[in-house]
This record gives structure tokens, sequence and C-alpha cells, in this order.
DNA sequence: CACATATGGGCCGAGGAGGGT
DNA sequence: GACCCTCCTCGGCCCATATGT
């Protein structure tokens, strides 16, 4: 390891040589390209570089070169309160591995949704990244037009419903429920509910994967019920009261409510945390599970293979998305708006991840 | 919102005005530091740059200034894989709501582990940070020196066993295994077991609260049993054998090969991941948590509060010591090294925090 | 001669066009 | 033509000088 005391800058180096500045910048930067420098002379300046410690300084080459090798993020405010941005992370994952590849840095913004939207724009208009990710956002929100004005590239990861301008990759929710349902009618199932969000403010994946519910029943010819959108028929939940709970309850009460022979044989939850919470409460409730009702979720987190039973589930490939995400980037950057002016965009699929919650349905 | 189309310089104002740029800086970065410009020119000055929606720019900005701005945090790697790097969110929670009170950005490398630190300190120093975090680290590591020679102010964040020399916040493991027992006993527990790691690599922290285990145990008088130090005494785990499943197993294993009378009645765990697949494994196999089984762990993260039974857990104030230490750092960066060149050491207390799985022990 | 106010120009550290030998 | 150098640029900071009253 070289002893890294005082910054040692090109002109140290040329000095310490006799020579001038720019044959050791021309060295130094694209050793490659052969622009005319002696074998000598390149080969003095590469030891006397190494044995320097010689960095180029970052501001000023950013300074220079009018790119700061930066990519910003930003990630809306969600309305639910982040679960340790378990979600996020894993987008980040796949994001900062390929970053890592093309030697960008990366600065993100708002991850725990406490800033407004401008207030990071001013951030990313000042540090002059030289893209921008939207993590898990939608189209047609209202600050969007901002951050287009800026003129700095963009691309939306785990972006729903997009813009025709904006790159964006975005997650099959329909495919995905339609998935789900899939998976239970072939392991017999025919009757089978879904357990969303309830209420008022829902947040647009939310809305997507409760029509694509009802889209899937439909298409597939299966019986439908309208207490089977379970908890919906009994409104809002009321402020203060836990979401997770009063869901499990209303539907322990409502199985409750209804012979065997009617009642579903299976529920399709929203997302992980809510198949988390809803099996526990059934299991204290004298439901086994798989055996008495079926469960199955959207998203795959971790949480499905820490609980027992390990819970079945449709994948969301947030980590390959963050990671295409970033070199659909850095082609913007480098290449620019394309004449037609038409963002790429990319769906994602969703697979089965078969555990322990879903078999085939009691006779 | 201003238009942003064209970037806009301290020159492109003093032409508009038709004075020097070197007013407009003056009156654009210290408007209350009043160096003697004129009511009137300030005024003006202020208003044209809103108009031209006028950023500075940020490299330009830092080479001047010879200050980026920008912290970053080295986690090193860990031997276990991160559980969507949970625990370190928390930390950055911390980090970042301090950044943006103190208007630093922040530069994550190794997030997910994958880099060696030579890389990393090539980037940190390439980028010129003001001031380094160690997320998660102890003292003792072979790298540190490399770090150290760099310049760069430094400060542990969640930092055991730390060097004389530098800044950091440590959290009280020793406490915290203490403040488990002592809860325990106040419920009238006596024989208290510990489910740690198994077998060889062990962590500091993991050694830490093994050997708090056994020292508060001595100094509370309660009995003692090798046995009792779960697992350890069948060795280590083999290779592709996960690690929860086996301790589990042999955990229950070994409490059926104990009569009722000698069997401890509350177990202490190294974390809430061990915590929640023991309690599982627990109830799966006929036991009832607490009624025949108390548990408590160390970290308190919403794992605790997910499972039912919700986890009895010894806080960890992870989030209050990124934000502390974050100010710490930039007291370094302000204020250089102290003259007596030691650092500063903070030990962070743990708290019971009660909730379902521990109570009375059956009679 | 003070004093308030504005300006010129060098500096930070690198990139790179164009000219000289 | 091979090789190296001079000089200006990027954008903002700030010290050392004007200029005016």
């Amino acid at each position: 390891m070289t002893q890294i005391t005082k910054k040692v800058t090109l002109k140290d180096i040329a000095q310490q040589i006799g020579c001038s500045k720019a044959v050791v910048s021309t060295v130094l930067n694209r050793s490659k390209g052969n622009t005319g420098v002696s074998k000598g002379m390149r080969e003095k300046i590469e030891q006397v570089a190494l044995e320097m410690g010689y960095r180029p300084n970052f501001s000023s080459q950013s300074l220079a070169r009018q790119r700061t090798m930066t990519l910003g993020a930003y990630i809306p405010p969600q309305p639910w309160g982040s679960i340790g941005s378990t979600y996020e992370t894993v987008i980040f994952r796949g994001i900062e591995k390929a970053c890592q590849e093309l030697d960008y840095d990366l600065l993100v913004f708002n991850r725990f949704g406490d800033l407004r939207h401008e207030h990071c724009m001013e951030k990313l208009y000042q540090r002059r990244v030289d893209g921008l990710f939207l993590v898990h956002a939608h189209g047609g929100c209202d600050w969007l037009d901002g951050f287009l004005k800026t003129g700095v590239p963009i691309v939306g990861v785990d972006y729903s419903n997009p813009e025709p301008q904006v790159d964006a990759l975005t997650f099959d929710n329909t495919g995905a429920i339609k998935g789900a349902v899939e998976h239970l009618v072939s392991l017999g199932h025919q009757r089978i509910a879904y357990l969303g969000q309830v209420g008022h403010r829902m947040v647009l994946d939310q809305q997507l994967r409760r029509d694509a519910y009802i889209a899937a029943l439909k298409q597939m010819n299966l019986p439908m019920n309208d207490d089977w959108l379970l908890c919906e028929i009994d409104g809002p939940i009321p402020k203060g009261v836990d979401h997770y709970d009063e869901t499990s309850r209303r539907t322990l009460n409502y199985l409750r409510s209804v012979p065997a022979d009617q009642r579903p044989t299976a529920i399709i939850t929203f997302n992980d945390r809510t198949a988390l919470n809803l099996i526990q409460d059934l299991m204290q409730n004298g439901y086994e599970v798989p055996a008495d009702m079926n469960v199955i979720s959207v998203d795959d987190s971790y949480l499905c293979r820490v609980l027992r039973p390990r819970i079945t589930s449709m994948s969301h490939p947030l980590e390959a998305m963050g990671y295409r995400a970033t070199y659909m980037l850095q082609n913007r950057i480098e290449n620019g708006v394309p004449e037609d002016n038409q963002g790429i965009h990319e769906l994602y699929p969703s697979e089965v991840v078969i555990r322990q919650t879903t078999s085939t349905p009691r006779k």
C-alpha cells in the first residue's frame, strides 16, 4: 500500500520528471489510445505516478470533463412506512452491482421518505448527476415534469404505467396475479379469494394487482364472489387501528361465517407482509396452513423463507431490474435521447416459487 | 419551478447585470456575512440569480474549497450473508438523517459485501470524501491502517473494541446480555441457556455476547451448565447444512434429553433471526412459547414485531448511533485531530423491550 | 486619509487543442 | 511524422488592488 500523505498532482509528477503536465495527463488517462508519446517517456511517467501514489482529483476531473460519474436515485415517499426499506434495498443491490461494473457512484435521496421532491431535485441538479433513477414510482406523478426539465437522463425502475418518453422497467403485476391463480388452479383450487389493501388511498401496485385478480378469475371462468375481495365490503379501516391486525380479524370473521363448502380454499395476498400476518393469525385461530387454507403472496422477499411454514410466493425480479436499469441509463447518458424520443419499456415477468403454504385443497 | 435548460454560471449572471463575477460570488455564498456589498447590488444579484435559476457547480466548488461535502461509508464484508442488510439499514437511517441536516452527501461502499477494502480505499481516496464511517466493524482489523494513512477523519459506528486513536460508538454487548439475564431473573427464572453461533469463525459480537452470558451468570450466582451454551458441545456445523435448522434441531434434542426440572426455562439468543427460528421450531415441536420455554433475543429489529408471539428483545440503538456518529465526524472534519490524539469513545446501552416471549416460568 | 464598494486575476487540478522542433 | 510543450478551458473562490466620496 502506497503511503498517502500529501496530495500528488499532475504538476508534481511533471516537475519530478522534468516534463510538461500535458504529457503526463495524456499518458495517464488513455494509456491505450496511443497519442504519440515515446515509449520511454510513457514508462517513466507511469512508474513515477505509481511511486508517488498519484490519484486524479475527482472534482477537477468532473469539472474538466463535464461528467460526474455519479448517478442519483430518487424514491418517492411511500404511503406505507417502509419496512426497513427491504423492498428498495433489493433493487439497489442490482443497481450498485452494475454501478461498480460501470464505475459510477451512487447518490441516494429520500431512502427514508422524509424529503420533498423539490429538495431532491435541487440536490441532484447541484450535484450534476449524470443520470437519475426513479425507484418504485409510477407514471402520472405531478413531480415528474420537474425532473424531466432538468434534462438529466432518467430511467424508472419498478415503474408502472410509464409515460412514453421515459425509459422504464415495469413489473408485470397482472401476470404475477394470473400466475398465482394458475398455480392454485393447477393444484385443484376453484374458490380463490384476494386480500389486499383495504379502503381509500390505494397505491397503483395495489390497484393493479386487485384488478388483475378479478380479470384472471373472469378469464379462467372461476367462480366469483364480492366477499372474496376480502374485507373490502367492510369499508375503510379506522385510524389508529393496525391494518394487518384488522384485516386478519375481518378475514377470520368472514371465514367463520361461511359454511366450509362455500368457503374459499385459497387466498392470494397483495404482498409478503400481508401473507405473513394472515398465516400467523390463521394458525393461531386453529386453521392449518395449507391443510385448511392455502396462501400465496406476491414479491417473494426473504420473509417468505423465514416463516414456518415457508410461504409460496410470486417472484419479483427486483435485483435484475435494478441491474438492467443501470445499463439502460448508461446508454442514455452516452447516446443521448433517441431521435424518435421514445423511451424503452421492458416488462419483467413473475414466476411462482413453490414452498409450503400451497397444496391440493382439502377434499 | 424554474425552467432549467442551459447551465447558468456566475459569469452569466455578472454579464447580465454588468458587474464582475467576484461580487456575484461574494453575495451568493455568504449573504449573511456582510462583506461590503451595497444593498442595491446585493438585491439585484439575488434577484437575477433566482430568475436565471442559478445553481453553483458542485465540482467547481469542491475544487476551489477543497471540500467535497461528501462522506463515505465502508462496511467490511460480513461472514454471514446479509439478511437484505436490514441491520446496517437502520444505522444508515440515522446517518442519512444527520447528513441531511448538515448538508453532506453520502457515498456507501460495499453495502453488499463484494468489494475488497483496497478497492474501497481507492475509491474513497479518489473521491476525496471529507470523512469516513466504518460501519459495524471492530478494532484490530489489518485493513484499518490503510484507511488511517489516508488522513481522512474516521469514525466507527457500532464498532467494538476500538483503537484509542479513532472515534467510535460502541454497543454495550455485555450490558445487553446482562440486561436480558436480569429481566429473566426478575420474572423468576434461574436456569437460563444461551444460543449463539456454533463452531469456528466467531465474529467479535458473537464472542462478546457469549462471554457476557457466562459472566452474567457468574456474577448473579445463577446455576451454570456446559450444555446451556446450547449446541456448542456438539461441535461445528457441517458445510451445506443450514445453521439455523441445525441449531434448532440440536437444541430440541437436548431439551428432550433432560428431565423437566433440570431443563432451562429460558433461552437467550444471539440475535433476532436466531430467536425467530428457534421459536418457530419450538412451537412446531409442541413447546408453547413462553409457557414451556421463554425466549429473549438481542437487537430488537422489526422481526420481533412481526412474528406471533412477538419477541421480547434487547434494544440496539443503531439509528441513534448513526445519527450521533455523523456529528462526531463533522466535528473531526471541522476541528481536526485533538492535540492528545485520543479518540472519543461512547458506549451505547441496551434496554429490554418486553413483548410476548417472556413471562414467569412454568411452576 | 479613511471608508465603503467593486474589480482583476490567480488559484484549485485536470483535459485537450494546436503549435513548435 | 514523431514527440513534447504552451496555453486556454471548466466554474467558483478570494486576495490584492483599484475607484470614488
